[in-house]
DNA sequence: CCATTTCGTTCCCTCCCCGAACAAATAGAC
DNA sequence: GTCTATTTGTTCGGGGAGGGAACGAAATGG
């Protein structure tokens, strides 16, 4: 899982973007070449981004003495001239700053530390024996979080750049605020100013769905493509959608809901109390929901919703007819869900990302041939498919993307806004 | 009708974008603002704008020599200061360029010859007796309706500087291909380099679902905003989005297709073969479908459809429950595709648009409470819906539009193109 | 030891745009 | 009528961003 996020070698993260790009400043486009493609020669910057080799010198020599960049050797290997004057690699220092990345969760928060370089220095995890949505006790474990993983690396808060909070729920990312969220009491909180007040650092909060996004956009499937979309199943149904290389939050800043579109009018009830989302055939709850009728349990055995899909499986694998049924349901109303995406956004690649183990129950090829039955035929095939299972630290990785494009914005001086 | 669609005064149209933007070049900015705002000051551009008046005055410079703009006295009670010096308009020049926009269809094709600065110059319809389909055919109606309106007005082919053509079905705006039509024989035709070829002028081809979007964007009620939906229900159902004053074309370039999302699994027939579609229960064929039943009419009665859902209107407004259910059961999908839109795009405004009286049966008040009961409630109240009946022109307008961008990319220079 | 090749730097130039100073044209105050 | 206040528009200098050419640097191959 681990080796699978930075496979392509280590020290690398962030959006691939080759070609020229006049909307943004040439400073930043190469600061964003070099921290995703790791040690790389001037040259090969200016030919990759189109920009003239003056231009990066200047530049770079100004992000190394802001001590952004450093020198670092490149493999010669990779370095496929044997004549001419060897290269120097440039590469994002790693001890510039370090960041951590929260993912809030009511029981089952975790957390990880990277480096300048996306570099995974530590991670936690903090289970709860209770749930907890005290917007005070959030924060103290937050803070808890980050000082336990400072202390495991031997830092302190001042060595640290920004943090990243994933929030389930409805959170806009530009305000820091949070609408609302399972995870914490009240509404309209203004999070992201709280949280920054009490931890002394700056903090970036984004719905956890998005930050899914950030992390196949960062770390995962998704950094060498413009345009995706990524969907999760988890207690939810979550989607996040990458337009140019940057992640669509809609255009009043919260974010696609995908969960709750309807996919069958008056359909099957939702934990959100309306009838025929997506969410109420696919989430977790929906098929525990089944899964009592299929295995013939009574409500009383209050079996952990996990537990209760395993057996699930594993009775749809040794060939339970009626939990198949369950998981073939399921994948029909996913197949439709995935339609809606493609026929309203069209995105070149499609990424089904999660923690561990959740599509073992899926056939990708029966998913496909349903998909294709659902989308109008436009001319073009099916984008392909692509099944992404991490760690636990999916979110906890996008958190820290969060946290490691704030600190760019910030510290390169982007003032980017929003349009409302 | 017409009135409606300039109601701002004369010769205003595109885009009103107000407040700096690092992205795009001065001088296509100032001249955007100027073609959005009619006659307006230097001083007042460079206000709106956030730019400094010494570059106002020197790009504006520019494009008075190349023609593009001219003086024009500023109406005086406009002009709110009654002190100091009085301001001197800007305006586009209207004999700068003259468009043509044509909506092809297989049999009542519609077109409209504008000047630069958006004036309708004059219209025409075409309708054919037999379903024309025919590649050849069709550009030879498009070349006749574009002669005869130029023939109108005094004019040659000479004098046009591009033509828009909205083409029903799949098609790539970028490249200008036609993947799918069911106007035209053929699939993946290079329409656009074709009809250049054919007419001797530069021609834009887009899908007529985003000639909505952009005929809003440039005439209508989304002149003011940067992001809003629009949807259309005639023969099908269509959309179309803007995000940051740009239609938004999917990452394809094709756009939106919301007509074929599902909204009910394995629902209704859909004439895409499909079902569940939500065209299935809202477009012309599927109201008229379930009218035959309502009205005991015979299928040998072959009314035309729009006559005969006159006719259940009617029968609707005067009391007849089934007449009745039946748009009732449209409004209820209506509202589910709506709410879709909503949850995955969140457009601070949906407009309902089509040509005339499409929208009678609808109580916008019954819809919006079923909207709210179909969108997830993420602490923002819905967006206003505004329903807007053009007249026949609709289209055309787009094209138009399409046809007026067009002649400003090439004419300022500017390459923009969509990322792949 | 020299030619070749590739990499990186330096210097100059152009383009875009801002800010300040200035000229122009009015209304109102005296 | 004259002067002042006020707003508009223009001119000019300057700074920052980035391109292009020339040059120095560091390797390999003969």
């Amino acid at each position: 899982m681990a080796a699978d996020i930075a496979e392509e070698g280590d020290s690398v993260c962030g959006p691939l973007i080759v070609g020229p790009d006049p909307s943004r400043p040439l400073k930043l486009q190469i600061f964003d070449y070099v921290r995703a493609s790791g040690p790389v020669s001037r040259a090969r910057v200016a030919r990759d981004l189109g920009i003239s080799p003056g231009t990066v010198s200047t530049l770079t020599g100004a992000l190394i003495d802001s001590m952004l960049l450093c020198e670092s050797p490149v493999s010669r290997s990779a370095a496929n001239s044997i004549r001419g004057r060897p290269p120097v690699g440039l590469a994002v220092r790693p001890e510039a700053f370090i960041v951590a990345g929260i993912k809030l969760s009511s029981r089952d928060s975790t957390g990880i530390l990277l480096d300048f370089a996306g570099q995974q220095l530590t991670s936690i995890r903090h289970r709860s024996s209770a749930p907890q949505t005290d917007v005070d006790a959030q924060l103290a474990t937050i803070t808890a979080m980050v000082d336990k993983m400072l202390c495991d690396v031997g830092r302190t808060r001042r060595d640290l750049g920004a943090v990243g909070v994933g929030v389930p729920g409805f959170v806009h990312h530009a305000s820091g605020r949070v609408h609302w969220s399972w995870a914490l009491d009240g509404r309209d909180i203004d999070f992201a100013r709280i949280a920054t007040e009490r931890i002394g650092v700056p903090v970036a909060v984004d719905n956890d769905a998005n930050l899914v996004a950030l992390a196949e956009l960062w770390f995962g499937k998704g950094r060498d493509r413009a345009n995706f979309a990524v969907v999760t199943i988890e207690q939810g149904v979550g989607m996040g959608m990458v337009l140019d290389h940057r992640v669509f939050r809609g255009a009043n800043g919260v974010g696609p809901e995908l969960g709750h579109t309807k996919v069958q009018i008056d359909g099957a009830l939702c934990r959100c109390g309306q009838r025929g989302c997506l969410e109420a055939y696919l989430a977790d709850y929906a098929i525990a929901r089944e899964a009592y009728a299929a295995l013939n349990l009574q409500i009383e055995d209050t079996q952990p919703v996990p537990e209760l899909i395993d057996a699930l499986q594993t009775a749809a694998a040794s060939g339970n007819e009626v939990a198949q049924s369950i998981f073939d349901r399921a994948r029909h109303h996913l197949a439709a869900g995935l339609s809606t995406v493609i026929n309203l956004f069209d995105p070149p690649l499609l990424i089904l990302s999660g923690g561990q183990r959740r599509f073992d129950w899926l056939n990708t090829q029966d998913l496909l041939v349903e998909m294709q039955a659902f989308t109008i035929d436009s001319g073009q095939p099916l984008p392909p498919l692509v099944i992404h299972e991490w760690g636990d630290l999916l979110w906890a990785y996008g958190a820290g993307a969060l946290a490691l494009s704030r600190i760019t914005e910030t510290e390169l001086g982007l003032v980017r806004e929003d349009v409302a």
